[in-house]
DNA sequence: TTGAAAGCGCTAACAC
DNA sequence: GTGTTAGCGCTTTCAA
């Protein structure tokens, strides 16, 4: 337990080596205008005093603080997470340090969450979330540092994105759905009042069942919160209404969803067929294990991520609005 | 899109308040040592001209960053993605941001997680680990900030942490499969290297069994990796070893056991039982849902941070090593 | 290849 | 109550 009386600074350093702070702060930048000579020296009296740069004056001097802003809705909740883990992982490949701030409460507003990491000085920001608020809208265009949506919609095209294809992968499995004979599919959601459940995800809805020459109606699609009981409680909606399959916006319902209704005697996939969203762990876990349309839930993170470094250097990015790829998962709750 | 060509600093708003930089300085703090009518001056220049305090500015003269660093294993974990959202609630409810960091890869050593974080100038440290390194244990013991581990195992005694009792409650949920008829008790973990597995958890598995009269043997404890796979591949072995109960030190583990047990037409909890450790969703999503000591996770987090915030005030803190109750949640895995 | 010195934007004595 | 000023520890011209 030796706490050094004084933190070392870059002062110590310079004069122990006999040179000035100039070259420390030269050699510990990896500059390469310091002769091999002195940088040695400069080296060995860093490792004898264990010199650590500060990073806040040197972000103070240089304008750079190496640090990125996350805004993510839930860190509890698998979809985010993974993303997050994209996110980290090419972070901390550039050497990034991120500073996570989630709207557990919704006590703090996302629009004061932003303005708080642009006072600490973040290089860039990384949002996720499910609505941009106009007062949000006019942070982020009021923004000096670049701002990427991952698994986030842009309503207006002008924000960098990473996402799929929503409406095509919902219209596809939908499509699928009804191939299967069943005659009435369900849609649940916890949230429609989000671009990528309202507007994506409704429309490739309707355009499946438009496809399969079958009506719309708004008898069919559910809007619940979002906890597993209230999935059970609008399977009992869902059965009464006739429906014989279900398409579910994320994993969590959709496991209520299945539970309930395998309770309740159903059997599945044979009498009611569902798919989920986002293709997490619970999937896996469901008795039967739950067919899942499959995000690329860590690569969105990564690729936004990517993006972001490149737009903090100034680098070109030719492409403003990416869409990844996505597959559907056949497992137990599908024919 | 009007973005402004420079930031607005403290110079700004006070020469067009006509007031000195101490001045603002104080509004902004809320220092008391203002008169009222230059307060309401002061705070209408910072409106109209947007003024944003530099957090790194402030945090360099006033060697405080109002940032705490979170170490934590992995961001996919439910276990600790539930520990880290209690630290946030408690720490945004102090105003302080975190810089959370993942050990994702094991590419970059917890240590030198720990140094960055001190680069960075946080004010304090929370650690979730599995073991500790003496290396870490060295930067811990010089770190001039306060450290304190949720849900992590401090075996020195020295570092203030939050955990539960995981021994006893390990001994009573193994004392209880035994209750119910069982002679041959499984134990998995996926790492009986970490204190908790191996020291903790084994020594209540073992004190269950002897207290009950039976003999413990290595031949029923198992050791896996950390998957649905591992679990559905370790469940043939504990069959076959004549076990008709386990207790698995996470719920994934057991998902993958329960799922393998009842594909294999082995009835749950009949002919086999199972208890898990944490609680997490994953235990309600599993038919049958699975019986589980009920980890407080997220008051780990949220008491562990509370605590840190004392300890970088300063403030007394009675108990170093806090244990917090835990319950046991009867579901559809035992009788 | 190296050094001197001027900031970066803010806080915290200290003086008035 | 308010202003002056000296740093905080570093980067970055600019000279030499």
């Amino acid at each position: 337990m030796d706490k050094p009386e004084k933190e070392i600074t870059i002062t110590d350093v310079a004069r122990q080596a006999g040179v000035s702070m100039a070259t420390v702060s030269r050699v510990v930048n990896g500059n390469n205008n310091v002769k091999e000579t002195t940088r040695k020296k400069v080296m060995a009296v860093v490792d004898k005093l264990h010199y650590r740069p500060n990073a806040v004056a040197r972000g103070l001097a240089s304008k750079k603080s190496t640090t990125i802003g996350v805004i993510i809705p839930s860190m509890t909740d698998l979809l985010y997470a993974n993303l997050a883990k994209g996110i980290d992982d090419v972070a901390s490949m550039y050497k990034y340090n991120i500073i996570l701030t989630s709207n557990n409460k919704g006590i703090i507003s996302e629009q004061q969450m932003f303005s708080d990491l642009l006072a600490k000085q973040v290089d860039g920001i990384i949002y996720m979330g499910e609505k941009v608020s106009a007062d949000l809208y006019k942070e982020i265009n009021n923004s000096r540092v670049p701002v990427v949506f991952a698994g986030a919609i842009d309503d207006s095209g002008k924000i960098p994105s990473v996402n799929i294809d929503y409406k095509t992968a919902v219209r596809d499995v939908v499509q699928l759905l009804i191939n299967n004979g069943n005659r009435q599919v369900a849609l649940v959601a916890d949230d429609l009042s989000n671009s990528i459940n309202g507007k994506y995800r409704l429309t490739g809805y309707r355009e499946a069942l438009e496809q399969a020459g079958l009506t719309y109606s708004s008898n069919n699609v559910f809007e619940t919160m979002y906890n597993l009981q209230a999935g059970a409680a609008v399977w009992d909606v869902i059965h009464e209404s006739g429906a014989t399959a279900v398409y579910v916006a994320n994993d969590l319902l959709a496991a209520g969803i299945l539970n309930a209704a395998t309770a309740s005697g159903v059997k599945i996939p044979e009498d009611f067929e569902v798919i989920t969203s986002n293709n997490t762990i619970l999937c896996e876990v469901t008795a039967p294990r739950m067919t899942s349309i499959a995000l690329p839930l860590y690569d969105i993170g990564a690729v936004a991520m990517r993006m972001l470094t490149k737009l903090m250097n100034n680098e070109e990015v030719e492409n403003i609005d990416i869409k990844l790829p996505y597959s559907l998962i056949k497992r137990g709750t599908t024919k």
